[in-house]
DNA sequence: TATTGTTATACTCTATAACTATA
DNA sequence: TATAGTTATAGAGTATAACAATA
């Protein structure tokens, strides 16, 4: 593995936020309006994606997600941490999926104030259907990007990660 | 530089949307997630701060810095590009920022359905101020990363934006 | 006919805050 | 007192589509 995606010849000028970066702004930031640009590409495309073909939106999908891997359910507030949204959020999306059949909310014997929220088998079903072509999606956009450069992404974004949770506690 | 990112021991657990990835889960899959999980972290930070310090929205500053790089001014039609959001919403900033007396619609004398959108001294003080803040934020955030590390990040997520670009031609 | 911008509409997501029921 | 979840509210952002004026 090389360095030498650094020192690449400029890109073509694709209109987006970037478009307008000046010589003199830092790299900081530069760097940040990439970023930015990217996850916004993806995110569109993938929302938009999921709207035609699923009639579902992002939120509802990530919740299902996180359900899909926590097969005996995950208490609402576990769901807002996750999810990063307030509590009533969760509530809001919970009765959208428990409404269509696709989760259901389960009643713990130790805490009578929490329930548990689960798949139900069909929401099972058709988060598999949409996972499998989400998945696909995802490998497809990132095909282009060779191994080694998406393993090497991977872990700066760690490290990114990792020092900006360090430098705003109050999230983690 | 080295591809050490890529052999670091494995990250705390942040509770995100990673936090429910599988041992099973492909390479791009994971990026992906990790990808939406750092930039998310930013903007949600960066948005509440626009909130509490300038009370504006990020769609507003990122009008404006636009406008901000280009003093004769952009079309609407150009901004929706820049933004990617559709015609009318930029209606409706614009609406918005003109009230208050930072942006201001001066009709072109070629083309009379258009008019170019550009800041008003106001809006140009006022944004220089945001700017300023707004890059300090911004280089804070991304100040544990090694200087080689942001310069390879970039590059790489330059690739990454190549590719979903020339995969997805209906956006340039 | 095509393009620029506006308007109207409807929907989702979001945070905040007050509330209840339990712990 | 603190926690889990609900409800109500208000606001922002978004897409869609119909429309007027102009090219």
């Amino acid at each position: 593995m090389t360095d030498s995606a650094a020192q690449l010849a400029p890109l073509p000028d694709f209109p987006d936020l970037e478009s307008h970066v000046r010589p003199d702004d830092h790299q900081a930031l530069r760097l940040w309006l990439r970023l930015l640009s990217c996850t916004n590409l993806i995110e569109n495309e993938v929302r938009s994606r999921l709207r035609a073909q699923f009639n579902t939106t992002l939120p509802r999908f990530d919740m299902m997600a996180q359900l899909d891997r926590v097969p005996e359910g995950l208490k609402m507030s576990d769901l807002s941490r996750y999810m990063m949204v307030t509590n009533g959020n969760i509530t809001g999306i919970t009765d959208q999926l428990e409404k269509e059949g696709l989760v259901e909310r389960v009643k713990v014997v130790n805490d009578r104030r929490s329930s548990l929220i689960r798949l139900t088998p069909a929401g099972k079903k058709a988060f598999a259907e949409m996972a499998a072509v989400h998945e696909q999606w995802i490998q497809t956009l990132f095909s282009d990007l060779p191994d080694t450069d998406r393993t090497t992404l991977h872990g700066l974004l760690g490290r990114l990660k990792s020092s900006i949770h360090s430098q705003l506690p109050s999230l983690a």
